[in-house]
DNA sequence: GCATTAACACGTA
DNA sequence: TACGTGTTAATGC
């Protein structure tokens, strides 16, 4: 799939689709957990998923949000959009993660367009809902607070990766990134993501993707699967840097 | 030199 | 069959 383009959608037909989430999936909801039981009955009663096919725009720049979402299985993409300038993919969203919020804070249209890389399953919680568990519940503002805190990481790495200019350190950090064990718990130890998915998020092609994967492979870092790689050493990865000279 | 696109073979879901 | 991976060749900055 292209970057951009990809299915129009209305927020209407994802209501359409909308239905309870099943009991495995609500235990995938981690934040539930820490809310107290009337808040949590609240949140479960509030809950509603829906699967969203590859290449079809979740939220679109432009559109006032109705829900705060997070990623059940599949992945998302967070970009610009691609008829303003260049195409810039700014992250992906892998399981666990739970985004939005930001925009429904400042009551404000997205401000980025939300894209499905392959079929995804994706929980709202209604903006009604959040505020209200925003106003009345201090584990969620407590959640909350640990979000933000771990995304302004987040932000600072990005930064320290679009400064490294060696493409395998590139590819371990943002892998190491989307590894994140606390704002994406469901990714675990394997994540599902496509070479030409990544080359996408890191901004390289896929056959130099495929280099440094095996790269890192050979380091002993990661391992290569089919349709996906899985982690063995996350410090290696985040700690990666360029190998400094073969004999010259 | 290094990364990109294009093209192709091959294996897997 | 459709898709993802591994690899090579030609091209560009």
């Amino acid at each position: 799939m292209p970057e951009g383009g990809g299915a129009s959608m209305s927020s209407n037909s994802l209501r359409a689709r909308a239905r309870p989430l099943s009991a495995a999936e609500l235990a995938d909801v981690h934040w539930l957990r820490a809310l107290r039981a009337e808040e949590r009955e609240r949140a479960v009663g509030d809950l509603r998923a829906v699967e969203v096919a590859a290449g079809e725009i979740l939220c679109r720049i432009g559109r006032p949000p109705t829900h705060w979402l997070g990623v059940i299985d599949g992945l998302l993409k967070m970009s610009n959009d691609s008829s303003v300038g260049a195409p810039i993919t700014f992250t992906g969203v892998p399981p666990g993660a739970w985004f939005g919020e930001g925009t429904l804070l400042k009551r404000e249209p997205y401000r980025y367009n939300i894209q499905a890389l392959r079929a995804t399953t994706v929980a709202g919680l209604s903006q009604e809902t959040f505020h209200w568990l925003l106003d009345t519940s201090i584990p969620f503002n407590r959640f909350m607070l640990h979000q933000f805190n771990e995304r302004l990481g987040q932000f600072i790495a990005a930064r320290e990766i679009d400064r490294l200019t060696d493409a395998d350190s590139r590819v371990a950090r943002s892998l190491a990134a989307l590894f994140h064990p606390v704002l994406y718990p469901g990714v675990g130890g394997l994540l599902r993501i496509t070479q030409q998915e990544l080359g996408y998020l890191v901004g390289l092609s896929r056959q130099r993707v495929n280099e440094a994967l095996h790269a890192l492979q050979e380091k002993g870092c990661i391992r290569i699967e089919y349709g996906g790689v899985r982690v063995l050493d996350l410090e290696g990865l985040r700690r990666h840097v360029a190998r400094t000279g073969e004999a010259s």
